[in-house]
RNA sequence: GCGCCCGUAGCUCAGUUGGAUAGAGCACGAGCCUUCUAAGCUUGGGGCCGCAGGUUCGAAUCCUGCCGGGCGCGCCA
């Protein structure tokens, strides 16, 4: 995927705000009235929580007061007359233990409506990663199958992220780690040279216990079938098995890559953990850790709790990882000389921070454990200007109309992504995905997530914007023009509320991506539905609020425009999570 | 035993990185359809933000210690 061209960046109100903010604390410090230097980090520009309390509200007198030697209070007195000012602000008044609140002209929130519709499918990108590199690797699930639900929430997660990243200027390098090098995918090869000798004509009897049954291997033993005759049919497995591994993780990995793209997930690399063995990358990561005094032999203490009985000391090639705060140290060799899976692991984050600086990984909630390792891991191999956040995924809980949804590994009868897209389609599960904290976990309830109702988070906010598209309709059956150009003057204050939500929404991005809390825009775009559907339904009550009145086309053109920059913001909030906007409800 | 995550309304959860009187949906009570799709909206009750300390102008948010729940805990992946 191309890395994004430069775009141009629209300042938004509050980053305008918290300039002339900067300009009003500079001229107080030339007048001799402010110590000069202070720290403004903490200062902030924000939309008050109540909205009785002005447009926009500051902390900076409570903030800069103690080191200014003052009170805040006073502080603001100074502050306040400054931004008082402004043209653009109508009043300012001090509250509470210091904010500053400040009410402005209303022109220019229809400002900043104009802004949202030519800003369009670009308002709310920002250029707050400055181009910094960030590698986000997701999904990795073991190529042995398709994917299953499992799999899913971490797939969505991640690429909303992703996605979210480059919104708010980040170069993203979206990953996935194929783990090829471990004992299962030797499981995997001996289940597809049964299903090789299946597709030959042979008896193979029932999948013996720990091999993988599933039907999803027929083909690939067809395709062997046909690639080697009979070559294999009686062989030793020391003959067969690193052809075979290589030829059914590669078709694991299209089924995989098949059941993302039902998704709308595509990944830009796949690392193979093999092939980051074979490349010398682990020697060298160890020689590198080695060389700082990192690495050492030694016997791991016998674990806690749970005892084992086939416990024995054995002597580890082991990495310090207590150093960075990790519980214990970790082997990075076992004790037949070859890699541990951290091992390689290590290596392979050491390879991802060379191209990037900054890495993300999406993983479940049961690998918990091994994020402190991993983590001392990247510090230590890049002498800490690479950081890495793991984002942990809880499970989601299916359910089928209240009843839990049972899965059974062993039969192989786990629930399918590829079945659950089919039956509810990729946009309610994308969405769904995102409706909670990722590290909470998630309730899926096939009935109601296809649900018609405002229980159903999805359909209310495709029913907000297929409103929005209906009026655009039924304005032009009605024969209002909607290409003259509207007077936004008309909207009221409780319009205007509307667009000052709607504004929000590039602080939001932002702050999404900082957190790397994808959800908050699921979140924020139910509170927009909700606002866009109160407004609606005032014109049942009075008929003269209703966006469309049919004999009064200046007024109609407005408050379209208002309904327009609505539905801007739900189609781009919708398009970081990766989901279409309806155009009608059917 | 140790580590990580979590604890907010009866239930399911948000909470803008430390801000003002803690929010939403469900459920419960009372209302709004000859409609711009009521597939929606308005309104009421309901809170020791697990407990106890601490940090400061200010704590659901940060720190410490408890209590409770989940996940994990030598060479697996």
């Amino acid at each position: 995927m191309p890395s994004p061209l430069p775009r141009e960046i629209q300042v938004t109100l509050y980053a305008r705000f918290a300039a002339h903010l900067n300009d009003a604390l500079d001229a107080l410090e030339r007048e001799g009235q402010l110590a000069p230097g202070l720290e403004r980090q903490a200062v902030a520009v924000e939309p008050p929580r109540d909205a009785s309390h002005g447009d926009l509200a500051t902390n900076a007198a409570m903030v800069l007061a103690k080191r200014a030697g003052t009170n805040p209070r006073a502080l603001a007195a100074l502050i306040a007359p400054k931004l008082e000012a402004l043209d653009s602000v109508r009043s300012v008044e001090i509250a509470g233990p210091g904010f500053i609140n400040i009410r402005l002209d209303p022109s220019l929130w229809t400002e900043e409506l104009g802004a949202i519709l030519s800003g369009g499918d670009e308002y709310g990108r920002s250029d707050l990663g400055r181009g910094q590199r960030v590698n986000v690797e997701y999904v990795s699930a073991n190529p042995t199958g398709p994917m299953h639900m499992g799999h899913c929430r971490g797939a969505v997660v991640g690429d909303a992220l992703a996605a979210l990243l480059e919104h708010a200027g980040y170069q993203v390098v979206r990953e996935y780690y194929v783990n090829d090098a471990g004992g299962q995918v030797d499981f995997l090869a001996r289940s597809a040279w049964l299903r090789y000798r299946e597709a030959l004509g042979h008896d193979i009897g029932e999948i013996p216990e720990g091999l993988y049954p599933g039907d999803y291997l027929k083909p690939v033993g067809k395709r062997l079938a046909e690639e080697f005759g009979e070559l294999y049919a009686d062989a030793p497995e020391g003959e067969w098995l690193a052809t075979f591994r290589k030829r059914s993780v590669a078709a694991m990995l299209e089924l995989i890559k098949a059941d993302l793209a039902l998704l709308g997930i595509h990944h830009a690399l796949f690392a193979s953990e093999a092939e980051v063995q074979a490349s010398g990358a682990v020697d060298r990561a160890l020689e590198t850790l080695r060389g700082k005094g990192l690495i050492y032999q030694g016997v791991l203490e016998a674990p806690k709790g749970e005892v084992n009985e086939d416990w024995e000391p054995v002597e580890l090639t082991l990495f310090r990882s207590t150093r960075f705060g990790d519980d214990q140290d970790r082997p990075m060799k076992k004790s037949d000389g070859s890699w541990t899976y951290f091992g390689a692991d290590a290596a392979y984050h050491l390879q991802k921070a060379e191209q990037a600086d900054q890495l993300i990984n999406i993983w479940g909630a049961d690998h918990a454990g091994t994020v402190k390792r991993i983590q001392a891991a990247v510090q230590a191999l890049t002498d800490g200007r690479v950081a890495l956040d793991v984002k942990l995924v809880q499970m989601v809980r299916l359910f089928r109309a209240g009843e839990p949804v049972k899965m059974s590994k062993r039969s192989g009868s786990f629930v399918t992504l590829a079945d659950v897209v089919r039956e509810v389609g990729k946009d309610v599960v994308r969405f769904m995905m995102l409706t909670r904290r990722a590290d909470a976990p998630l309730d899926f309830d096939f009935a109601k997530v296809v649900e018609a109702s405002k229980d159903n988070p999805v359909f209310y906010v495709q029913y907000a914007h297929a409103r929005i598209r209906s009026l655009h309709r039924r304005a032009k059956e009605a024969g209002i023009d909607l290409a003259a150009t509207a007077d936004l003057s008309l909207l009221d204050d409780e319009e205007l509320a509307l667009v000052r939500l709607a504004a929000q929404y590039p602080r939001i991005v932002e702050g999404a991506a900082l957190a790397h809390e994808p959800h908050r825009i699921a979140f924020y775009l139910s509170d927009l539905a909700a606002a866009l559907h109160a407004q609606w339904n005032k014109g049942n009550d009075d008929p003269s609020r209703r966006f469309l009145i049919a004999d009064n086309a200046p007024l109609t053109r407005a408050r379209l425009e208002l309904a327009s920059a609505i539905g801007q913001i739900v189609r781009n909030g919708l398009a970081l999570m990766g989901v279409a906007a309806a155009e009608e409800m059917l």
